[in-house]
RNA sequence: GUCCCCUUCGUCUAGAGGCCUAGGACACCUGGUUUUCAUCCAGGCAACAGGGGUUCGAAACCCCUAGGGGACGCCA
């Protein structure tokens, strides 16, 4: 057999995920085990929503984590280009050969007839899927809706009976009814390939030969595996991994957890700690005839020992108290003391923040011994706060509640992270709901720097990041007693009523 | 709602029909070491979702039920 060939396809959408970390593990330990190649592709067909800026930070990321790629965007190979983006004609080809085939079709549906349809099919507790309209089409008139340049995009032709088997290396066959699979479409109407299309195409040109995802891909290989078949292609192996998830066993997401590979970096957790819980997650090492599997492990040991079979289904919790313990075997079990220096040095005083807190502390000081104090919550976690901390003349403690949390909302989608549009927004934001500015701001602080006596919350913002903002806030509204459900609605359509910029 | 996947201590897991009175680790609790604390060491608490089969024998294999999760987009 060939060599083995596996990828990590993150999409540049937002910030760098644990769970793509945790994919990308099990992909390069699984080619690097077998002796083969491991790359990374990036999937950027998502116009609207993809960009450089993301992937430069995923890259950075995994990067940071060593899960080193042989070929991708950044170093690339004999199967480039390594970006969706640029590999448009090479879809568009592949999308009118089946087209040509017959086994794909232009639809020309508007997207308010699929809305209705939509709507219609789950009034009536119909299976939602494409209700086959535009297969009916006779040559001429598709040739016509081309010539008139009507808006349209490819849908793959799907058996209408019968079954499609899935084979997975770990869960053996899968059996799903054609008839639970919709006409995919595979071009939209922007000239960009979906996942499905491009997904499979990538992987066939670049000779991927074990396709390791997330569980929640089962249930549309039916398609991919039918556009291997109609391409006439050999498929990959397929290996489905479980998903990490919440406390409460939901799919992990950064609503409930940190999800940023960037908030594990900043908290300072190292790289090897991170990757080694990763490891913990659905895999062990082997135990010996007498003795347990060892669970501090690099990722070379992890390569030597292997065996995608160990691969454990039920859906890990990602609970990291495992983590901070794990962590803390690193620093003082792993590390030597001129190590510890070393990382210690290049965690706290790399250039770019020093640089930025300096400015912020040097007014403020009248002996050295005055930095530690003032400028300790830049490097802290998570500060040491009360409920009595937030007491404030004229705000109730709900005040605070919302005021912390429309700002955790507000700062997810700022589109970049700079002082001068934090000032801003967080101006604006006190302004239409008639806060001064001054009490808006108090238990920011609080939340922020553990104190009312510190430097520009804005500025502190600025500096430690979205990553580390986000958690606190989230651990400032823990400590006010968080928000309920029914409080979150309510807070949540008061957001909306805010006109922020 | 329909389909699919999953199910061992609170959490991560070991377990490939007899080695299981179910092992390890985190967390928690107790004790020891330490001027304190942490580390470290020793000990403790704690699980095979339920019910039916198959078998001499089931945590493991099969079926049903329950619970959890995921998917049902011109997102990936």
């Amino acid at each position: 057999m060939s060599e083995v060939r596996t990828r990590i396809a993150p999409s540049p959408t937002g910030d760098p995920h644990v769970g793509t970390a945790y994919i990308a593990l099990f992909n390069m330990c699984f080619a690097r085990q077998q002796g083969g190649k491991f790359i990374l592709r990036i999937e950027d067909t998502d116009q609207a929503r993809s960009t450089p800026e993301s992937e430069q930070e995923i890259l950075d990321s995994l990067r940071w984590l060593h899960l080193d790629w042989d070929e991708g965007p950044d170093k690339g190979g004999d199967f480039g280009p390594y970006r969706q983006s640029e590999r448009g004609e090479i879809y568009k080809e592949h999308a009118n050969k089946l087209v040509d085939s017959g086994d794909a079709f232009y639809c020309f549906c508007t997207q308010e007839r699929l809305d209705n349809l939509r709507k219609e099919q789950q009034e009536n507790k119909e299976q939602p899927g494409y209700d086959g309209h535009c297969q009916a089409l006779t040559p001429e008139q598709v040739k016509d809706n081309l010539d008139r340049n009507v808006p349209n995009v490819i849908r793959m032709h799907i058996p209408r009976r019968g079954s499609c088997v899935v084979n997975d290396m770990l869960r053996g066959e899968i059996e799903i009814d054609w008839h639970q699979v919709d006409m995919q479409i595979l071009m939209k109407s922007d000239g960009m390939p979906t996942y499905h299309l491009a997904n499979v195409v990538d992987d066939h040109l670049m000779g991927i030969t074990h396709v390791i995802r997330g569980e929640e891909w089962i249930n549309s290989a039916p398609k991919h595996l039918k556009l291997y078949e109609y391409f006439g292609w050999e498929p990959p192996v397929l290996i489905h991994m479980p998903l990490l998830r919440n406390t409460d066993k939901s799919k992990l997401s950064k609503r409930k957890n940190p999800t940023s590979i960037g908030y594990y970096k900043k908290m300072g957790y190292l790289s090897e700690a991170v990757v080694n819980f990763l490891g913990l997650m659905g895999w062990s090492m082997p135990s010996g005839p007498d003795e347990e599997g060892e669970e501090l492990f690099s990722v070379q040991d992890m390569i030597d020992n292997f065996d995608i079979q160990r691969v454990s289904l039920g859906g890990p919790v990602f609970d990291t108290e495992k983590l901070d313990w794990l962590n803390g075997r690193y620093l003082r079990e792993v590390l030597s003391d001129e190590e510890f220096i070393q990382r210690f040095g290049e965690w706290a005083f790399n250039p770019e923040t020093t640089h930025q807190i300096v400015p912020l502390i040097k007014q403020r000081v009248e002996r050295f011994s005055d930095v530690a104090p003032l400028a300790g919550f830049y490097f802290s976690g998570m500060p040491d706060i009360k409920t009595t901390d937030f007491e404030h003349k004229s705000l109730s403690q709900e005040d605070s509640v919302k005021i912390l949390q429309f700002i955790a909302w507000a700062v997810e989608i700022l589109p970049e992270w700079h002082r001068d549009r934090l000032e801003k927004l967080l101006m604006d934001m006190a302004d239409q709901m008639d806060i001064k500015i001054r009490d808006f701001l108090s238990p920011v602080f609080i939340a922020i720097a553990g104190s009312s006596v510190s430097t520009s919350v804005i500025d502190s913002i600025a500096v430690i990041g979205k990553d580390i903002t986000r958690a606190r806030l989230r651990h400032a509204i823990g400590i006010l007693g968080g928000v309920s459900k029914k409080g979150a609605k309510k807070l949540e359509s008061e957001y909306r009523e805010l006109d922020l910029k």
